[in-house]
DNA sequence: ATTAAACTATGACATTTATCACATTTAAAA
DNA sequence: TTTTAAATGTGATAAATGTCATAGTTTAAT
């Protein structure tokens, strides 16, 4: 049985919390405010420990610095719980070295899976840790993109985003890499006329923000999350590092690239001199594909996403919608979308 | 005084170009024949050859290949002379070896220029391959892209194009990578209506085959000169090779890629929301930008040309232009448009 | 369960832009 | 130089698409 410490000074929040905790098989220890949780921490040494930031006496950054100065405590797997959305608050902790960044109101469930996932990943840490301390090195062997995504994935910290939060926005500078674990993000531009356009669509197990990646210049588009998501984040610092040492996975970095401009450039030549019909048609196809597990199932998109893919009109792509509905290409269903015949879809005019 | 091999099996083109050779200050040897063109090659081992592909007996590339199977003649520079302007002659000229490749007919000054070039490269490379045999090696300290293409320069062989022809097209593979070393190409792609759209503008001194660079894809776009130009020619395999010793040159390509990829989706913003007028404005500046060595000169493009890169029918741009005219920001003189208030028109709308 | 907010749908209309046809100009070739 | 072909310019017109207004639906919040 896991050990968990709770520290969160909202009396009701904190009891509700922790019940929900221990039903889940957690042992539970909780304190009210930082400088109790520190304290608690340092005598318990628990397994994880969830901690807000809003706290009277000291904050959830102070006591994630103060755990993570001393040796016994900085491998615990350190969650914070946010009512800020605002992304430099998210990026504080990062920066800090949280390994999770919930933001109230959070679903039971999306606490609980991202306790379990950190649990895991920290004993594996652990193990891997002491194999370090032994003498080998686990940096110099990565030998393809699957490799490096291993990479971010055991060395990253995760980062829960609710639909519609934004990852980084036209203009900040950003200094992580970010891989897709659930979910899915869309990069977007705004023209000075207001008018949005979807660059780039990103689903599980993609990697993004690469576009500065070794540049240190600013991001020329937003990212956000189309869905419920997780990703997980790495300094680029550190992946340059790594990059240094694995030609092979530059050289997979280099066609990931290439895909992307050829992918963008295909895009372009279809946005120059495709009519709306053809349009809208390419970006169902291209929602479906991006999106769906299973084949039939519908896609749930608002009009105005899809339209911002098109780089058109919302109203011309309802009523394109509504055209294909009635020729029996697609169906709708509610807000939803069911694709009927692809083949025709894609021979669009 | 070096010596000048000439192989071409019209009398009159033979005589006429020795001539011009002559005056230049080479000692011209002809030969009549591919036959007797090796023949006096293995004889008098000039310092270039120059020869014709289409003769009788043996032609261009079966003199190139026996040359290039005798160790005392391999690495004499070799400039091809052809009537074809098919790529694939091209390319199956460049597989064998030859350094150069013009087109008949020739301008006199471009043929001098190409010798001229070959020979002084010629020798730089014979001092190289005595530092390689002394067991120097001279590809394991590129540290930039500017290294990356200085190597290209050394060890690329030359390729001239006329305005119009192609470098490659889409859907052909190609093994090569390429620099400019003078002139203008650009990148374009042709929907199934036929029309086309530039996706990017290459330069003096800019790199470009690169998007398929480690893929052995066939190319998703054409490449065309849009004014005479000369090239830099090298293997992918043997820049792969290259790359794999320069961690630093990675870098700086996946820098150029990202580079490509924020112009390439700043491109697409534009053609999605952008108008004409926009448009126009925004392409008739890109071009200025890329192709003007001086700031007063006037563009010396087709109107069908910028139509291409700005996505919108021909007629349309000209109106656009005849209005800019009306408006004094641009000066039309003739076929040349001058660039009159900059400013205005990189806020036009 | 009710209400408010956000999203979707549709009509009417204005605007933009492509297309076609043809005149005019410019550059290249004989 | 003259001839010819290619490129440019312009008008009329139709088609495509965006904009605005408004009504109906769905979803989320109280």
């Amino acid at each position: 049985m896991h050990t968990l410490l709770l520290i969160e000074d909202d009396t009701v929040v904190r009891e509700n919390t922790a019940e929900i905790l221990e039903l889940s098989g957690y042992n539970v220890l909780t304190a009210p405010n930082g400088k109790a949780g520190v304290a608690t921490a340092k005598n318990n040494l628990p397994d994880i420990i969830v901690c807000d930031i809003m706290m009277p006496e000291l904050d959830g950054y102070g006591v994630l610095e103060q755990l993570a100065a001393e040796e016994n405590t900085k491998h615990i797997p350190f969650i914070f719980l946010s009512a800020k959305t605002e992304h430099k608050d998210i990026r504080k902790g990062m920066d800090l070295g949280a390994d999770d960044y919930l933001t109230k109101p959070f679903e039971e469930s999306d606490l609980i899976s991202a306790i379990e996932s950190r649990v895991a990943k920290a004993s594996i840490l652990r193990e891997e840790r002491k194999r370090k301390d032994l003498g080998e090195d686990d940096t110099s062997s990565l030998r393809s993109l699957n490799d490096l995504k291993n990479y971010v994935d055991d060395h990253g910290n995760a980062l829960t985003l609710k639909k519609g939060e934004a990852v980084f926005e036209q203009g900040q500078h950003s200094n992580y890499i970010y891989l897709i674990t659930k979910g899915i993000i869309k990069c977007h531009k705004i023209d000075e006329s207001g008018k949005e356009l979807t660059t780039a669509l990103y689903r599980e197990d993609d990697l993004f923000g690469y576009a500065t990646l070794l540049q240190n210049i600013a991001h020329q588009e937003s990212a956000t999350a189309m869905e419920n998501t997780e990703l997980i984040v790495v300094p680029k610092e550190e992946l340059k590092e790594v990059l240094n040492n694995n030609h092979k996975v530059n050289f997979d970095l280099i066609n990931l690239l290439s895909d992307n401009l050829e992918e963008t450039k295909n895009q372009l030549l279809q946005m120059a001199y495709g009519s709306v019909r053809k349009k809208t048609a390419a970006t169902i196809l291209q929602f479906a594909e991006k999106m769906n597990k299973k084949p039939d199932e519908p896609l749930k998109i608002s009009r105005n996403d899809l339209a911002s893919v098109a780089g058109i009109a919302t109203e011309s792509l309802i009523r394109t919608l509504s055209s294909f509905s009635k020729e029996g290409l697609i169906d709708i269903e509610g807000r939803n979308i069911k694709i009927i015949d692809i083949k025709a879809l894609a021979h669009i005019d």
